[in-house]
DNA sequence: TAACTATATTCGCAAATACTTATATGCTAT
DNA sequence: ATAGCATATAAGTATTTGCGAATATAGTTA
């Protein structure tokens, strides 16, 4: 769940992605990336870095130059991956089980049927 | 892309996150949820607002309470739509047209090979 | 070694965001 | 109508985050 988080922090900024959507068609050094999107090298090299920790990029260093390349494989696992989570029991996830408890005497459909009832007496 | 920004802007935070999950079970009420999390009332309700204009969940009024559920089908399609986007060429969108030009003129393998070229000489 | 190029990191600032407290709105019930 | 419950909104504060400027690091050339 931690990972999600990370990895959708990373892509919901406009800078992060259209550096993404560049790297999508080829890799790219800084400079390039920065000469692309009219921004000064530092920027694009801390955005890089939170890519990178998210598991998003990869770097290939060259002479002069560090290459970035898009991990479009697992970007496309994490996606999916995510949908997985989405189906999953609460109980099999430590950060709710806690949460899956407080609520779990409750049934949407008995409770909303519940109120009605009150409601109309 | 900018909707993609916006969602996974709303995806990226925990609790935000956990509200998710919780919804992916059942449909529930502000007041369920914060009690689930552990949490005020209001802070839940600025969340689920997030959610709310990203897409990511619907509001359905019932006497007292506001339940609300998870958009699942939204979500699988814009993160499905999200790996089209990733394939699609540059030029097909305005926002980065402008980068698409500035980086038009060189190619990787070249640049690579200019470079080794240079360095071996 | 010294000078150069590309990149990474640090610092100070401004904007955005999350949180708490307090208040307002909307239904429902008496 | 007035009281009560659930929710939404507003105000104030603290934290986070993106940014520009300056500095540090790493690899390359002379």
């Amino acid at each position: 769940m931690e990972q999600y988080q990370k990895v959708f922090k990373a892509l919901g900024e406009g800078t992060r992605l259209k550096i993404i959507k560049l790297l999508s068609v080829q890799s790219f050094c800084v400079c390039e990336l920065a000469a692309a999107l009219d921004m000064l090298q530092p920027r694009i090299s801390q955005h890089l870095r939170i890519l990178k920790e998210a598991g998003l990029v990869s770097e290939r260093k060259e002479a002069y130059w560090n290459y970035y390349s898009l991990e479009t494989e697992f970007i496309t696992q994490v996606l999916s991956e995510f949908e997985v989570f989405l189906d999953k029991p609460l109980e099999d996830l430590p950060e709710l089980g806690n949460a899956a408890e407080k609520i779990s005497c409750l049934d949407e459909d008995q409770r909303v049927k519940e109120t009605k009832t009150k409601l109309k007496e």
